[in-house]
DNA sequence: GTGGGTTTGTGGCACC
DNA sequence: GGTGCCACAAACCCAC
């Protein structure tokens, strides 16, 4: 490997360590805020089904937007 | 519930949702990183093992101080 | 479902649940062990995290030996 | 710690991490057992979930028979 | 469509 | 008893 490749591969790693770092980050959030519930009263399991039932849900919405506009144009209306 | 609760309950819900597509965000990005590198003729699956493997490094490193700790401390050193 | 697929059914699920008795069995000696240590006067607490951080190690050293194997393919040295 | 200990806690550790091993060699069986339900066309997904809900059921029921002995000690029928 | 890896969900377990 | 933590199990997604 050539100081070049082992260059880039160096800066390859850090930019993906960097960002995992930030999203180790980002979890510890949800964390923070379903703990802030659960300090609150609220069922912290109930709220995690509700989030990924909204997840699910939206993407079952966008495919049926996409199924739809889809059938649009292939009717040649947009 | 009361009025209140349920407008909690938003809140939490957004709170989330929106950290959740921050997270999606950033993993779009270690993504794209990962892409670019095969782009440059870098193993992909080599690069990911490379990077968990440093991250299985650190752990045990932390751990290592964690049962240092323990030690010390279980003979009354600290 | 025909009446031998029924029947193979019935033996899948009781090799497995038998399977599944012998580890919680198994399960059930380790507590015993650290029971008995514990009687000893060890720190159960600290033991655990002793076999998990032995554990960790044996899985570090796997990985670094994977990702080895891997460069060595990927430079066709094998 | 003295030499006597030291023995005791080696000993403990690898009785611990024989039997982990033990473990680790069970699971394996269960996933062949899984692999091959799946090589005759079983779906697996389900096969576990019909295996936890067997576990389910079995602990309800031994719940159950534990109440049925309180009351019928209760009420002197034993 | 099959397997591997990653992420998510659930249960048990120890500690307070 | 109830709370947080950790290991196990399940679901998911991607690449081949």
């Amino acid at each position: 490997m050539t100081g070049a490749a082992q260059s880039r591969l160096r800066t390859i790693i850090e930019r993906v360590e960097r960002l995992e770092e930030d999203k180790a980050g980002i979890m510890g959030d949800i964390k923070e805020v379903y703990d802030e519930a659960k300090g609150e009263g609220f069922d912290v399991k109930i709220l995690r089904k509700v989030v990924s039932l909204r997840k699910l849900d939206k993407t079952v919405r966008e495919e049926q937007e996409t199924v739809l506009d889809f059938y649009l144009t292939a009717i040649g209306d947009r």
